[in-house]
DNA sequence: ATACGTGCAAATACTTTGCAGGCTT
DNA sequence: AAGCCTGCAAAGTATTTGCACGTAT
């Protein structure tokens, strides 16, 4: 079982632990989340949805997308210009790196996340709960291949 | 002179230096930018600048802000749902932190962005152009205080 | 003097809400 | 059977644009 279906699986066990109805909507959904690395946006969710579900409405992938997000299985990536985007693969937060060019996202495993977080929590005395960290370059492929 | 003072004679400079004319409600958005640390929303400039034009519209502070943006000389912290704030102290990506109960928002000194940014171009090879790092917590004033 | 800036209002884009009928549990 | 879910439309909210008048250079 690859990481998709897990995913795909875990969330639809949250719906039904929650009470919340596992519609044939939802699923589609839950299946776009799970299986698309690419950090979809609302529109570009509800357009895949559409393919399936014709008479759909954008509201529907809202609603959906907050219940997810209030259950913690879909992380939200807040652009106020470019629209928001949703991860629903890994919705604990995490460092990832993107390259401009090819798109492929990768992990940063240099950085020791927890290290940073308490040395955060004593300079600023917050308790921190949240983190994102995000990276936009150029990846050492494209760049030896222009 | 300090770090306020001298971010409101740049953002001027940078200004003439393009020739935008500095008006004298440009001059007071500048101010509020220069000597504000609770990186203000657009709003939160309004109702300030409101405080000395009082025929002035929100209009007019996106319009400066926008040039600002361009200019480099703000920094746009895009947040979807609580609206945008901006950074004129510091107008270079760097680590903020924001108080999920009184919506602050506070720089982070302790960590080395820089050195940050240097291990993660060795360990991945990218060409890192832009970083975002997002905090969230409670603030001491807000733990202390329930 | 002239071109740019201001500030009103209207337009746009994104997201949320209200509601009637349908479907999951 | 009961109540949540869907999907349409309308309402919010944040931001941008158009335009006539005013002002900095």
């Amino acid at each position: 079982m690859n990481q998709h279906e897990i995913r795909f699986i875990e969330m639809q066990k949250a719906l039904k632990k929650h009470k919340y109805k596992v519609t044939p909507q939802r699923l589609a959904i839950l299946k776009i989340l799970a299986y698309n690395i690419s950090h979809p946006k609302i529109d570009e969710i509800y357009e895949i949805l559409r393919k399936t579900f014709p008479t759909t409405s954008p509201a529907t992938v809202y609603k959906t997308v907050a219940v997810l997000k209030e259950l913690n299985e879909v992380l939200e990536i807040q652009y106020s210009d470019k629209g928001n985007r949703y991860d629903g693969l890994t919705p604990i937060p995490h460092p990832h790196i993107c390259c401009t060019v090819c798109n492929k996202v990768f992990d940063i495993q240099a950085i020791n996340f927890d290290d940073l977080i308490n040395k955060m929590e004593k300079e600023t005395g917050f308790e921190i709960h949240h983190v994102r960290m995000d990276v936009n370059g150029i990846c050492q492929e494209c760049r030896n291949d222009p």
